[in-house]
Parts: C-alpha cells; sequence; structure tokens
DNA sequence: GTATAATATGCAACACATTGCATATATATT
DNA sequence: AATATATATGCAATGTGTTGCATATTATAC
C-alpha cells in the first residue's frame, strides 16, 4: 500500500465527512434531484447548497446534467455509494418533499 | 434518518480522513501493536504518533491495554474495520518493520 | 431585448484540524 | 532512589475547511 494511497482515500473521507454532504449523498441514493430540491429539503439557502455540490462535483463523487433550467445531479462513484450504505442503511425510497415545487417533487404522483 | 445520525457518521469520517490515521488502522488491521512499531513504520516522532493514536482511541475507533512499558492497540469498532476494507481491500499479512525492536517485531519469527 | 427563475462563483470572517516541540507520566531495571 | 525506556499531554503556530453574503451566469418566457 503507497503513500499516495492513503492520501487518496483520506481526501475521499473528507469529503464525505460532513453532515450536510452526507444528507445530500442519502437524498441522492433515492434518486437524482436538482439544486432546488436540497434548498426545500434541506431548508438551507441556494448558494449554501450549490457550494456544497460543487464539493461533491469536484470530488467526483457526484455528476451533473441541465434540463432547462435545472441541473439535476446523481451519484457518480459507486463505491461512494456503498461506503454510504454502510454507515447510514440502505437507501429510503424517493420522498416527496412538502413545499418543494421542484420538478420531482411537483409531479403528479407525488403529495 | 435524522439530524445527528448525520452528524455522528461526519464525525466518524472526520477521524478516517487522514493519510496517517488511515495507514495507523491499515497496519491494525494485521494485528494489534504498540506506540514504537508506529514510530518505525511510518517515521514519524513518538508524540506524533501518539497525538493521532489519541484521536483514534478518543474517538472509540481503536483501545488499547498496557503490558509492562508498552501499550498496545488494536482496533475497537468492526464497522470501521469494514470502511476501511472497502476502501483499502483486504488486509495485508502481518509485516516485521526493519529496524523494529518493538515486542511484535523483535520475535524470533520476525526477520 | 427585458424580466424572471435556477444555479454558480468569489470572497472574507470565522472555526477547526494539524503539526512540532517541550515536557510530563508511568513502568521497569540497577 | 536514580536512571532509562515507552508513552502521553499541553500548547502555540500554522494550515485548511466552513459559512454567509453579494454578485455573476445561464436559460426561459414575454
Amino acid at each position: 500500500m503507497t503513500e499516495g494511497t492513503y492520501r487518496t482515500v483520506a481526501q475521499l473521507f473528507q469529503i464525505l465527512s460532513h453532515p450536510v454532504r452526507l444528507r445530500i449523498l442519502d437524498e441522492l441514493r433515492k434518486g437524482e434531484a436538482c439544486v432546488c430540491h436540497f434548498q426545500t429539503a434541506l431548508n438551507r439557502p441556494q448558494a449554501y447548497v450549490s457550494q456544497q455540490l460543487r464539493v461533491l462535483r469536484e470530488a467526483g463523487v457526484i455528476d451533473s446534467y441541465k434540463d432547462g433550467l435545472f441541473v439535476f445531479y446523481q451519484i457518480a462513484d459507486p463505491q461512494v455509494e456503498k461506503l454510504v450504505a454502510d454507515v447510514l442503511g440502505p437507501a429510503g425510497p424517493p420522498v416527496c418533499v412538502p413545499g418543494c415545487g421542484c420538478p420531482r417533487c411537483g409531479g403528479d404522483d407525488c403529495r
């Protein structure tokens, strides 16, 4: 096991060592979501959510695609999904956040 | 999933997000070891090693017992062992560190 | 092209972790 | 009891992450 391996892994754990980022990942396990969904679900300002998403994105943990005005995020690293499952248990079902008007929560099958 | 869960798990990841601590845990997976073993294996000053061990100990990740002058450490949390295995692969065999005079490395079955 | 909605970025203040070093404690040996 | 060895602790300097806020960007609708 080389020196750099420990550093790389430590960096990954560093990304995961944040309650809000963990919660974002937990939410993403249930399915992709846009930024505004997290704003409502976590009750945090938009800029704050965007910043945490950036940390996750730049670490390669999540990726995103654009759909009109919305940007949808999803988990990109299966290893991370496993780590999260190890510590948080299996992913719950998708949840419709009350008051969230995002494309995921605004649909007919969501109330 | 409650708010506090994410905070608790984040703290655990925080403990693991350090290259030297990861290497200590990786070494401990191969079997218990004393402080002086890490001094040689990691080539770090004694006080530094002791400090990292304290971080791990106070987080409940490892525990220790005394045997004369020596203090032996071992992994206390099976979940941590799993996390480490997830990211570092299976544990290697015990290694005899050259120049290490610790009880583990000084024995006859170690050269 | 102007307005509006969703998202991203930059930056400064603050909090927290890391590390090196001096020193303290504990146990064995003589 | 004095000495030597293994380990622990305290503290200060420095580095790195966090967070809030102002503002920039992008895309849509009118």
